[in-house]
DNA sequence: TTAAGTGCAAAATCTTTGCAAATGT
DNA sequence: ACATTTGCAAAGATTTTGCACTTAA
């Protein structure tokens, strides 16, 4: 990786919080790198292994202020775990809304940006507001080692 | 209600655990019965509510046995909450796989058996075991009292 | 300067585990 | 009779709350 796309990354992760309104901050920037570079949900767990000595409660309130900012999403899976991703732009990004595969196996998530959101029809009254669509089952990895 | 009736349903909840191999006893008859008369996703809460003087502990086993035994499934929203739905066939059952409407507001979910499960392509190597699709928005309780 | 973010301790919840007593088949 | 199921206690895990200290703007 080069020193210019450095930059330009950490610059990028700065505009992303400057236009949510979110102060810049260290431990912002490293979480946000994280849940970008991934380019996939990430666990609460997923990112404490990554970043060893992370407060917990200061990672549910980061993510919260991510989400409630608009520059990440959660999703959870059958599982009942919550993973977040983050709504970078362009360049294998996860901008929009989009269905999720869930390995039940290893508990990787990817997303499925290529695919659209179907249409449902609800009965008449209920008003839409999104839609969270999870496929589980095997990743290769997971479904070769068997 | 008639009388009849109230047999041949007791009779149809005896019948789905024992066809389920899970042995027939009065707490479960009484949880499974709550969850079919419901037609809808039950949480643990509601249920709870609903029960007053309910061991948790056991109303969770209870329902870990339905789902292992396939006489319910489970479902979550966005909310994070596990809500459990009863198989029961025929006349407004909740018989296979389809989509969920979660109300935000309320917390409600109720099953649109009418739609179909969206056909999803996964990338190379990864295999499908089952979809979870969660709509969510304000049902018409929720959405007239603004 | 000051409103927002962070770290630590502690509380509140939620979920699981172990085991003895009760119960269906 | 015997394997299941249930209720209670307790452990474990997860998530939230409060508050003093620090930091970005």
């Amino acid at each position: 990786m080069t020193m210019d796309g450095e930059v330009r990354r950490g610059d990028d992760l700065r505009h992303m919080l400057r236009s949510a309104r979110l102060k810049v901050t260290p431990l912002r920037l490293d979480i946000l790198s994280h849940l970008v570079e991934a380019r996939r949900p990430l666990s609460h767990a997923d990112i404490q292994s990554a970043m060893s000595d992370l407060d917990r409660v200061t990672l549910y309130r980061t993510l919260e202020s991510f989400v409630g900012a608009d520059i990440a999403h959660q999703v959870q899976g059958l599982d009942g775990v919550w993973r977040f991703c983050a709504h970078s732009k362009g360049d294998g990004g996860c901008p929009g809304n989009h269905p999720h595969f869930l390995c039940v196996s290893c508990g990787s998530m990817i997303c499925l940006t290529d695919q659209n959101m179907p249409r449902v029809d609800v009965p008449e009254g209920h008003e839409v507001e999104g839609k969270q669509l999870v496929v589980y089952g095997k990743c290769p990895k997971c479904a070769s080692r068997r």
